[in-house]
DNA sequence: GGCCCGATGGGCT
DNA sequence: GCCCATCGGGCCA
């Protein structure tokens, strides 16, 4: 006799506890009362520095952009911790923008975290079945989407999160590739759900940001593109608001005419180290 | 690779 | 009652 659907809910969400649950020797390590007290500069890896408040008061449009190449941390209950540099992001700016959900002035119970201060997560559930996470910028009703990471630390962890949510986990393994390449599968790898909606992503103590490496080798071109999935906005379907590494294998969606464009704004990641005129 | 389409449920009109 | 800032599987080239 098949299980009734409330028994079958319950068994996904026991298998997303038990994904939490399971650890290896490393993980139990790190779990312990002693290692796991404080995530503030606490080992010497951590003085590779949390970004503050200061970082995320600023225009949506340049937050998108100061974004790339930053990476973005989750700490599990456990203390295993996941990195993944973020590689594509999309600038939502607010009551005039007919895309984003604060067009208009519309403030809702949902949306408040837009309208929160700069830094504030905004963590909303689309198609009933996968969340989206934004984080509030300077401008009333303004924020950032993180569309793609670079996964960097804890991939098979990352691996178990996203298969435990999928219909067919007897299936093939993720690809890397597969881990993060879009707003609801980080999201899925990362482990966060709705419980992260208005959190302060400058003083969480689940997640957060830090400093991207400084680039040794070549800085990276950031690609302006139209935003992803959001075609009845109108003009603002169209308007280059969605920004990613060019060239990256990480990114979500390539769009060669854009890249083919003559783009003079486009610049290098990671606080102006190369300006690019093409 | 690209295109098509079903899943799925909270939010909003 | 319709909409939706998505994803993954199936199918075809």
């Amino acid at each position: 006799m098949p299980a009734p659907l409330s028994r079958k809910i319950g068994q996904k969400k026991q298998r997303l506890a038990d994904s939490e649950q399971q650890q290896t020797p490393k993980e139990r390590l790190l779990s312990t009362p002693g290692l796991r007290r404080s995530i503030y500069f606490s080992s010497p890896e951590d003085h590779s520095g949390r970004l503050g408040p200061e970082f995320f008061d600023q225009p949506a449009v340049t937050l998108a952009r100061a974004f790339l190449g930053q990476v973005l941390v989750r700490r599990l209950a456990d203390g295993t911790e996941l990195r993944g540099r973020i590689v594509e992001t999309e600038a939502y700016l607010g009551p005039e923008d007919e895309a984003a959900h604060s067009r208009g002035g519309r403030q809702t119970p949902r949306n408040r975290g837009m309208f929160m201060k700069p830094g504030t997560l905004y963590v909303y559930l689309i198609y009933g079945m996968y969340f989206c996470l934004n984080v509030s910028s300077q401008g009333a009703g303004a924020c950032v989407l993180l569309r793609a990471l670079e996964p960097l630390e804890g991939l098979e962890t990352m691996r178990q999160l996203r298969n435990s949510l999928r219909k067919s986990t007897v299936g093939r393994s993720l690809k890397d590739r597969e881990l993060c390449s879009g707003p609801s599968k980080l999201c899925q790898a990362l482990a966060i759900d709705k419980s992260f909606d208005q959190r302060d992503l400058a003083q969480d103590d689940a997640v957060w940001l830090e400093h991207g490496p400084l680039e040794s080798s070549s800085p990276a071109v950031v690609v302006a593109a139209a935003r992803i999935g959001i075609g009845h906005a109108g003009e603002w379907t169209q308007k280059p608001l969605r920004f990613y590494v060019q060239g990256s294998p990480w990114v979500s969606v390539v769009d060669r005419v854009a890249e083919q464009m003559d783009q003079p704004q486009q610049t290098a990641c990671s606080e102006g180290l190369l300006i690019v005129q093409k």
